[in-house]
DNA sequence: CGGGATTAGAGCATATGCGAGCTAATCAGG
DNA sequence: CCTGATTAGCTCGCATATGCTCTAATCCCG
């Protein structure tokens, strides 16, 4: 085992318990931009678990999800470290805040203690623990990915129209979009299927899917 | 003091060491984009400490710059968490790496231990602990926030011209800028002294500051 | 001292982007 | 069945952006 200069190892000297916590966004149809809470004895919280021994901090995040909102197969991204000493009660705890974006459909929320929240709900804002701050982190971050590319994390089924691409880019972006603007910057980008939309009031679409 | 249903401490489970490495940006007048590296025992790294106790990490990352390479008066921001639990042979190590820009004027390093090496270089891809990958990370921060903007991270001494400052953003970006193009995105965000430069080849050109 | 090199600022022609309006194609409801 | 509502795709006029060239103003070196 190391032993440095003073004879000391590593565990000899104080160290943080690390936490993992995620904001979980997703858009449910026709309605705005959502993140996941649970809820645990304290209140509604995002998905959170302190790190295992020598385990990955995405695996920390997912197994957080699988127990706390029956939620699988996601791919976390980091956002940043909240390291304030005196943010938990329990003790010396830096928090890596995570983010990512799955369908609604992912989200089978019956059998948990889970909800989805639109993320500029009021109650957002009185979180603990900077999960406030997380959520702001996590949407920023999404709003950014989806600036300039169609679909990147993958919300919308495929084959989608542009209008159904369109809404979607609102809902994340939480404002409306110049319908041409938006074409011209994303059908560049897109696939044609060849096929149109049917059953629907007004013209048909062209569909669409991408890589 | 804290104890979980099993009457358990935080202290109790196992915690990774935490560290700060950082990427110190400069731009050395006439020369490339170059990062900080300081010696230590094993080599060449980026600078680096352990966490203390309740320390925040840009405490910590403050606390490094200045026993490792005698630089003060930084402002760092978060990059990443690197947490493979093998990447250090000491121990769990969670390493979060820190960025930070900085005129060339405030590196004095005649009396430490440190050098400059531009980020091209390909001594860097080899370091361990990804110290590679930090740095590049770091690069892509950097030039993500000179893309729209003068100079966020303050490196140019003021006044300068805008052949100054497109000479600036071509060491960012890593290559030439379109010369009129460059001036009509910068210009309108500068503020002219009204004085003009003198003591050059060329017609004088105006000096300019910015907030 | 003058010419060449270098640089700055501005004007102009061309290219590109934007937003509004028009035509066309559906569906729903009376 | 027909009309109104809704939506799609495209065109066009206008606005904006780009790149090149030209004139002007320095400094350096022979």
């Amino acid at each position: 085992m190391y032993r440095d200069s003073s004879g000391k190892t590593l565990e000899d000297y104080p160290r943080p318990s690390v936490a993992v916590d995620t904001a979980v966004l997703t858009v449910p149809p026709d309605e705005a931009l959502s993140v996941l809470l649970v809820h645990n004895k304290e209140g509604w919280r995002l998905p959170g678990t302190f790190l295992h021994e020598n385990e990955r901090l995405a695996d920390a995040v997912l197994r957080s999800l699988r127990q706390k909102a029956g939620v699988t197969g996601l791919a976390p991204r980091q956002l940043k470290v909240f390291d304030e000493p005196g943010r938990d009660d329990r003790g010396w705890v830096l928090s890596v805040a995570h983010v990512d974006a799955v369908p609604a459909s992912r989200l089978d929320l019956t059998e948990s203690d889970a909800r989805l929240v639109p993320v500029d709900a009021d109650e957002l804002r009185g979180l603990p623990y900077g999960h406030g701050e997380i959520i702001e982190a996590a949407v920023a971050a999404l709003r950014a990915s989806y600036e300039e590319h169609p679909d990147p994390a993958r919300l919308l089924q495929r084959p989608f129209t542009l209008r159904e691409l369109r809404k979607l880019h609102e809902a994340v972006a939480g404002q409306p979009l110049a319908r041409d603007t938006f074409r011209r910057l994303m059908e560049p980008q897109l696939s044609a299927t060849g096929q149109m939309s049917t059953g629907r009031v007004g013209k048909p679409a062209r569909l669409f899917w991408h890589e």
